[in-house]
RNA sequence: GGUCCCAUCGUCUAGCGGCCUAGGACGUCGGCCUCUCACGCCGAAAACACGGGUUCGAGUCCCGUUGGGAUCACCA
């Protein structure tokens, strides 16, 4: 069989998105999973609208969520000879003409047919004309076939058939003689090998003028595919004012790129009652047999679930090494700051399964690295009053004098206090908790003490003693 | 408006004629665990849009209705 090559052909108007995201996912699943090649190709011939800056911003969303592409990434814009002969021959042979309606007229038209309540199509009247009309720099059309169906196979929707007298016959070169979208998608899918076209839904209605442009150069149909789309919590196709759909604000939000990746593959694809896949298992299990019809809505709080089950079972050698960057931008560090690797994967050790992202993992460190902590007021006022101050005192003077600062060892000389006093241990952990840390949640307490370090612990200890002492 | 697509808990979904008393997951609510918060565990509420067929039998097949969505550019 002929070999897989698939392609994700964003336009560069924009950062990548959600929906986008989701579109070169399926294709690299799909090319991963059939040893097919990959390859990328920016779409930026309508050039008032496509910048640089979105080529790169597309390129490091790519980088981030991990797809990597085997070939390109291509521009169209540095293709305009390609689809120039393409346009060239389809003139030739007759199956396309000049077409000198202005602007103006064809949006009259339009408006007319939109009344009398006919399709939005043009009318065909410059199709035999034969001489030019002078002063006027023509477009190009492409004579599309009025008789009989055109049917899309589609490998998740079936089969779908349009009328052809439906279609319309489209410009496929400018006034400017620059080329438009469904010419350069067909020159550069048959020029590329594409052997399927997996995109979103909202091109489904595209298809049949491109399966007619496939046949007027003679050339074989590739696989069609159509994703449903990503809608918003109202319904509407996800847009920037349903919040985040920037790739790259995911990762501002602390988010893993395998949590991201996870939860898009799941919107819309499914195996069975599995929620959670590595990306061997993505590759492996990938198929459009189990990709759904449906428009699925964005559920950020299934993300933000999945995000925090990968930050559960990601060691934490590797979140301490991502949590840097989060530590820096929240204050908590000053750039450039160099820990120490192991110590820093302690304690995010004791923090991982408290922390849905690694904003939240970088802000709950804080109380491990700030040199001065400050207290929640409430906390303050609970916990280090008179009825604790003795508690302190015992704990840090049995701390200073531990042989082994150990969590065993300072487990033991917590027990001994409470037994001593005949109290329960929350009595003693809670005021100690809030005397490291400010506030009453946190690790385990004995946790806590041994990340801090016995240094650290005494000193905060001691000015709570001071605190408690002004507080009674 | 024309054309096309879609339709199972609030959300993502399993289901490809009898295994469905409709399963799982997120979220919600209760409980357990417990030094706090989490994690974990146990449990609960929660859906086949509607109406016709086909069939011994329909969530599953067909038709219609309704409701959503996409698209109809010298954008892609």
């Amino acid at each position: 069989m002929e070999k897989v090559r698939v392609r994700f052909a964003p336009s560069p108007t924009g950062f990548l998105h959600i929906g986008g995201a989701r579109t070169a996912l399926f294709n690299w699943l799909y090319a991963r999973h059939n040893n097919g090649v990959f390859i990328l190709r920016i779409e930026d011939t309508d050039r008032s609208r496509s910048t640089d800056e979105y080529i790169d911003a597309i390129i490091q969303g790519m980088k981030w969520l991990g797809l990597d592409w085997d070939e390109g990434p291509f521009r169209q814009t540095s293709r305009f000879d390609l689809y120039r002969s393409y346009a060239d021959r389809l003139l030739k042979e007759g199956m396309a003409y000049y077409c000198y309606c202005s602007p103006a007229e064809l949006e009259a038209r339009r408006k007319e047919a939109m009344a009398a309540g006919r399709a939005l199509k043009y009318d065909g009247r410059c199709r035999d004309l034969r001489e030019p009309v002078p002063g006027v720099s023509p477009v190009v059309r492409f004579r599309m076939p009025q008789e009989g169906r055109t049917i899309v196979e589609d490998l998740i929707r079936g089969r779908v058939t349009f009328a052809n007298d439906q279609l319309d016959d489209l410009i496929i070169l400018r006034s400017d003689g620059t080329p438009t979208y469904n010419l350069t998608v067909v020159a550069d899918d048959i020029d590329m090998g594409i052997t399927h076209v997996i995109r979103g839904d909202d091109h489904l209605n595209n298809t049949p003028k491109q399966i007619q442009l496939y046949n007027a150069f003679g050339y074989p149909v590739p696989e069609f595919a159509h994703l449903p789309m990503i809608l918003g919590p109202d319904r509407a196709r996800l847009s920037k004012r349903h919040g985040a759909t920037s790739v790259m604000a995911y990762y501002e939000m602390g988010y893993l790129p395998d949590a991201l990746v996870n939860y898009l593959v799941r919107l819309g694809w499914s195996y069975g009652d599995r929620e959670i896949f590595t990306r061997e298992e993505l590759i492996r299990y990938f198929s459009f047999e189990n990709v759904g019809r449906a428009a699925a809505v964005f559920n950020p709080e299934k993300l933000l679930w999945l995000n925090s089950r990968y930050i559960i079972n990601s060691p934490s050698e590797r979140l301490a090494e991502l949590v840097i960057p989060f530590l820096a931008r929240e204050n908590i560090v000053t750039e450039g700051w160099n820990p120490d690797r192991e110590w820093l994967a302690r304690a995010v050790d004791t923090l991982k399964e408290r922390s849905k992202t690694l904003v939240e993992l970088a802000r709950s460190l804080r109380c491990y690295i700030a040199a001065e902590i400050e207290y929640d007021e409430k906390a303050r006022a609970k916990f280090l009053n008179e009825e604790s101050l003795g508690l302190l005192t015992e704990v840090r003077e049995g701390l200073a004098t531990l042989d082994v600062f150990s969590e065993a060892e300072i487990e033991r000389l917590f027990r001994s206090i409470i037994e001593k006093h005949g109290i329960k241990l929350g009595r003693l952990a809670q005021p100690v908790r809030v005397a490291l840390t400010g506030g009453t949640q946190s690790p385990g307490i004995f946790e806590v003490i041994c990340v801090l370090g016995r240094e650290k612990t005494l000193q905060r200890l001691q000015k709570a003693i001071k605190t408690a002492g002004e507080n009674a």
